[in-house]
RNA sequence: GCCAAAUUAGUUUAGUGGUAAAACAAGGUACUCGUAAUACUUAGCCGUAAGUUCGAUUCUUACAUUUGGCACCA
């Protein structure tokens, strides 16, 4: 998918088709007050204020119209500068553009104007020259947004747009557009039926269906062998605490709202609880360690609970019960960079694995005027970023740093993906704490004898079973490799009466796999069809010339032609797939 | 949570102020079949609750859920 913020041209195109868009609303609501219009990666979009009108469906095509009309106009679009003071009086009228103003840099004496006809907008530029210029453009969707992106904030209407140099790259794009919904999970999830929802159940709690759940218990074994082989020691622990654990970790003053409110029990009090890390710490806190212990790693496949705001929950990406693939460790300073070097070249080696390219690193760190968020010592977190970017420049990695995305308790580092509908989400993670094994009055022997408290590393690799296996589906477009596929195998046999007999032996040849014999009475085509449309990795046809030969005829899926081989062949072939897990 | 829209059979969708339709899927019968749909046949549905109305699946309201964004986040 293109990046039209970073292409100059389409930049440049999509900036002036904004202020197209605001001179088009202005003329239908001439009440409407504009904040920004930017460029984004999909186009640009704008920010208005319409007072006490909302923008519906039936608004759209009416400001499409007006904003063809004014492009078939042609007027040129100007550039002014004028003085701050200027610029002041000029939108004394707007408050909007008033605090943009009133916002911009001390050395920024000049500011630029752009008029196109009877409207002018404050803005930077650089736009087309003439409006002539915008043909090939559309609006693709509304919304509220928050001022400022604040919800104490008025909520203003957002509309968004595109805008082309020809009609063909539009069309190309609204086709993409289209192409990314066909593999959003949810679509695929249920013409595959890897999960369901119901209302008795709860919003935001998928039922994982036979399919989804052969999908999740081969991701599961897959990192357990990973872990285990990097010394991981998994553990079970409940999917409630009291109230106490969290008010001992810290998570009750800093994420209540984010839990499902407590229950009463006799005379504990309890939580669902939203992550692992204290029943961890007590875990940890059960034994006595030495520093020769360390670093202990503790790994679950835990179910967790989340209130999430009711307009956040989607699909398996974004639920309110997960299952983490959560570990945590606890190390000694000294170990910080080499455990968490670990930490991402495990991530590393499983994106190879699962084929994932497009992702990036996002160091998350602390916004240092957020005293209400953070844990306050400015000693601990300077130390604690540092560390990291250090292990990152170390491994060569190319990150990014984000101000404000650091849990309450430490830095950490983030792989983001983007989904095929929706901003992009946090996949893996790593993250780097000194606050809770404080908390916890966590200790290990040094060697001379002496208590010190360990550094605790949160991580998780698939981030949740569910997201992750949302991300596959769309990865994948539903077309699992082979080791993940829930039905590997579709044996079709030519004709019932006579090819019965055969499948079945060759199906119980294969009865290390996850095979499907479809011997309903229906015509070859319509099997092969089906087997198709359910995306099996390897469709058997087992006829009269198989019989007579002792051989198998497959076709893979994608692959239009039959390979006729023997059992023992495809079996070799079947296991050298999975192996390479393709 | 906020703004907007949607909710009709297992699925995808059509339609209407007088309780509803199609395709696929499912069940049945016949066909015994060589790589993306054999034919015929049977059964099944208007998210929930109020209101307006002689009568509501259709109009109104509330709630629930879903979708697109915003805010929040694995």
């Amino acid at each position: 998918m293109i990046n039209i913020k970073e292409d100059e041209r389409l930049n440049k195109l999509n900036h002036s088709c904004a202020h197209l868009l605001a001179q088009a609303v202005k003329h239908l609501y001439p009440n409407a007050k504009f904040w920004v219009g930017p460029v984004i990666e999909e186009g640009f979009y704008y920010d208005i204020d319409l007072g006490d009108k909302v923008i519906t469906d039936e608004d759209i095509p009416l400001i499409e119209k007006e904003m063809k009309k004014i492009a078939k106009d042609g007027k040129r679009i100007v550039r002014h500068e004028i003085s701050k003071e200027e610029a002041l009086e000029m939108f004394k009228d707007d408050s909007y553009k008033l605090d943009l103003i009133s916002r911009m840099d001390e050395n920024d004496t000049i500011i630029s104007c752009y008029t196109q006809g009877d409207f002018t907008d404050l803005c930077r530029g650089p736009h087309v020259d003439t409006v002539k210029e915008l043909k090939h453009f559309k609006l693709l969707k509304f919304s509220g947004a928050y001022w400022k992106g604040d919800s104490k904030n008025k909520m203003l209407q957002r509309i968004y747009g595109v805008c082309f140099d020809k009609e063909e790259d539009l069309n190309e794009y609204l086709k993409e557009l289209e192409e990314a919904q066909a593999r959003d999970h949810r679509k695929i999830g249920k013409a595959l039926d890897i999960f369901t929802t119901n209302d008795l159940v709860g919003k935001g709690m998928p039922l994982w269906l036979p399919n989804g759940a052969i999908i999740r218990k081969e991701l599961e074994n897959y990192i357990y062998k990973k872990e285990q082989k990097l010394g991981y020691d998994h553990v079970y622990t409940p999917c409630v605490g009291t109230t106490d654990l969290y008010k001992t970790s810290g998570h009750w003053d800093h994420y209540k709202e984010n839990m499902f409110p407590s229950m009463q029990v006799d005379e504990e009090e309890f939580v669902l609880r939203p992550m692992n890390c204290p029943h961890h710490m007590l875990i940890y806190a059960n034994t006595i360690h030495s520093y020769r212990d360390l670093p202990i790693r503790i790994g679950e496949f835990a179910t967790d609970f989340r209130y999430e705001a009711s307009g956040a929950v989607k699909g398996l990406e974004r639920v309110r019960c997960m299952c983490q693939n959560d570990a945590h460790l606890f190390v000694t300073p000294e170990q910080i960079g080499d455990e968490f070097k670990k930490v991402v070249e495990l991530i590393l080696d499983v994106y190879h694995d699962f084929g994932i390219k497009n992702y990036k690193f996002r160091l998350s760190l602390r916004d240092k005027n957020d005293k209400e968020k953070y844990f306050d010592d400015d000693k601990m977190w300077d130390e604690a970023e540092n560390k990291l970017r250090e292990v990152l420049n170390g491994l060569n990695i190319n990150y990014y740093e984000a101000i404000g995305e650091a849990a309450f308790y430490g830095p950490k580092l983030d792989v983001e993906v983007k989904p095929a509908v929706g901003p992009e989400i946090t996949l893996s993670t790593c993250q780097l704490d000194f606050l809770l094994p404080r908390r916890f009055e966590l200790n290990y022997i040094d060697r001379e004898g002496n208590k010190q408290v360990p550094v605790v590393i949160h991580r998780a690799i698939f981030g949740t079973f569910d997201r992750f296996t949302a991300f596959i589906l769309e990865e994948t477009k539903g077309a699992l490799p082979l080791w993940l596929a829930p039905t590997q195998i579709n044996i079709i046999p030519v004709n019932n009466e006579y090819h019965l007999t055969y499948a079945k032996d060759i199906k119980e040849k294969l009865s290390d796999y996850r095979v499907k014999l479809d011997d309903r009475d229906e015509k070859l085509g319509y099997k092969m069809r089906e087997s198709v449309i359910n995306k099996i990795p390897i469709t058997l046809i087992l006829g009269q010339k198989e019989v007579d030969s002792q051989t198998v005829s497959y076709r893979m899926y994608g692959s239009e032609e039959t390979i006729t081989v023997s059992a023992e062949e495809l079996i070799q072939l079947i296991n050298n797939k999975i192996k390479n897990k393709n």
